[in-house]
DNA sequence: TTTTAGTACTTTGCAATACATAGTACTAAA
DNA sequence: TTTAGTACTATGTATTGCAAAGTACTAAAA
């Protein structure tokens, strides 16, 4: 059991969760949105992130447009769908459970 | 992307967690630690707790007592031991710091 | 012009893990 | 001596995060 990857674990099945969140404040490319959580505290690397993306938008819950960059390739900015918001809503009222779950087995002590 | 399925995903990543938080009240068998995470709102099937229990226990985070039962073939009592008292504290500061990392998420709009 | 560096997207393969399922074993009651 | 209820164990598989290597584009340096 390495601490280290304590985060790490409990993260995981959050990853499409935070990226629809991140999304659900407008449109962004990977990079940004790497950035985003990294900013929030959360790391999530490209070889998790791009096959997120990629899977979420053959489930249409996203949406992507080519733009140019004069700054290199051109980039892809991805944005939620009216699906992807219905998703997001779902997946923060399983957040709320989790969390009611969590904080009642942390507060209780045996009878 | 199936909708009932989404609070599985993220309970995933808190399975030891919550198996050490409900030990954290004192010792259960697997029977027991079932239902009290059911009582809270997390269901865990047998097939996921006993090979978690026996990995906790292979990191000597839990140990266990054999005591007989009336009531059916003998059971196994879990405890959690020092060290798994020390790495629950580690799993609750992750655990402050996912929710923070959601919460900011959350509640952060586009500038 | 060619090379190098920085950025961005893609693909492949592996290791870890949840968990469904089937199996073994014990007790008590029918 | 079956049957049912309870409890622990073992096996096999599908998913999934992610490291790592690869491709492609632009701009600046040599």
């Amino acid at each position: 059991m390495n601490i280290e990857n304590s985060k790490a674990q409990m993260r995981k099945g959050l990853l499409e969760f935070c990226i629809l969140l991140v999304l659900h404040r407008g449109e962004a490319y990977p990079s940004d949105i790497i950035a985003s959580l990294k900013n929030s505290g959360l790391d999530m690397p490209e070889g998790t992130l791009y096959p997120l993306l990629t899977r979420l938008k053959n489930e249409e819950l996203l949406t992507y447009r080519w733009e140019e960059s004069t700054m290199g390739p051109p980039r892809k900015y991805f944005s939620i769908t009216e699906k992807g918001q219905e998703f997001l809503r779902v997946l923060n009222a399983s957040w709320s459970e989790i969390q009611t779950a969590v904080s009642t087995l942390s507060q209780s002590s045996k009878p």
